[in-house]
DNA sequence: CCTACCGATCGGTAGG
DNA sequence: CCTACCGATCGGTAGG
């Protein structure tokens, strides 16, 4: 039973959303063709529009998705009252988990969001400067506790947004140092470049 | 006289290529058709070809351009022979002057340059990876000298190169910010985080 | 899920 | 630099 679980991938709909999100980090959303899409799934072109409406819906599925795991995690981060280094430290090993473990389908919403279609564009856009200005919050509430350097906390957290998405270049050196030593170096290097 | 020299923007190729570059930022490589790009000029899309051979020309001529700005900079702080921390930030300040002054260049050949075809794809990451080795080079002479923490040279060298790609979101922050705080505040994070 | 097909648009060329 | 046009390919639909 655990075997079956762990070979299927859900829904028609899922499949089609995974291996699109794998072509488009590839190739780019734009430079993916349905034909492309549905060869690699092994199935024609005209076969898709029975489990999904549009290119552009593959795209949206996979942004919405991940802005939505990455605000749910926030929710809880902020629900938990920590201080503010313990908090920070708790999303940058999420950030680095999620880029880790579901590499294509991040990569797609950092790279392609600039293909969705509106109103898809400024809700996403608008998530995403709402998940940004929580995470000044964040560093703010850490500079007037006396946590942290007076640095701008706008530009704090543009060093750690741009850090953790440096995992993208990771696979070519994913052999030469593990995940643990990674993430603690990482933790290292942009805390105590702001921790008193 | 002056006043010519500043309204002229070099040959008709350069226009191309610096409207390419702009259009190519905002909706990516695919997405840009060559009649925008004509559109935008004021030309027909026909009349492109008798200043480039094709599209992927345009591509190839700006993410060339950029690696080149970034490796002769590079061949400079080099021959320098001062210390690691004075170089590092050295490298750090002109990666954050590129990104300010010829944003959509440096953002093209950032995102884009996955449209390169070969051999320009082999090559414009032979020449990525070799950039990155320099700078890893100069991180662990840096921890050699006792001047840097022993983190992994590499993941201080993805830390800093993906610091300075957050100025891609740096418009949006412009009025709150002056750039010299910015820059200050960016070396005192990634740097303070790095020495001892 | 497939065959057959549509109108639109693409990068690019010929010829002046 | 333009008009006129090309073959190829695109996202998507009809109908079974």
């Amino acid at each position: 039973m655990a075997k079956i679980k762990a070979v299927k991938n859900g829904t028609k709909k899922d499949v089609i959303t995974q291996k699109g999100a794998a072509l488009f980090r590839k190739k780019g959303f734009a430079a993916t063709s349905m034909r492309e899409l549905a060869d690699n799934i092994g199935v024609e072109a005209s076969s898709l529009y029975n489990h999904i409406g549009s290119k552009s819906e593959i795209l949206q599925n996979i942004c919405f998705k991940v802005a939505n795991d990455f605000n749910m995690h926030l929710n809880d981060v902020e629900k938990k009252q920590e201080s503010a280094i313990f908090r920070l430290e708790d999303l940058i090993r999420f950030h680095i988990h999620m880029m880790l473990d579901t590499y294509d389908e991040v990569y797609v919403a950092n790279h392609e969001w600039r293909q969705l279609e509106e109103p898809y564009l400024s809700n996403f856009l608008n998530q995403r400067k709402t998940y940004e200005s929580r995470l000044i919050e964040i560093v703010n509430q850490g500079i007037m506790n006396g946590e942290f350097k007076k640095i701008h906390p706008h530009v704090a957290v543009l060093i750690i947004l741009s850090a953790v998405r440096s995992l993208e270049f990771w696979q070519r050196h994913k052999k030469n140092i593990n995940t643990t030593d990674l993430v603690n170096d990482m933790v290292t290097h942009l805390l105590n470049g702001l921790t008193k």
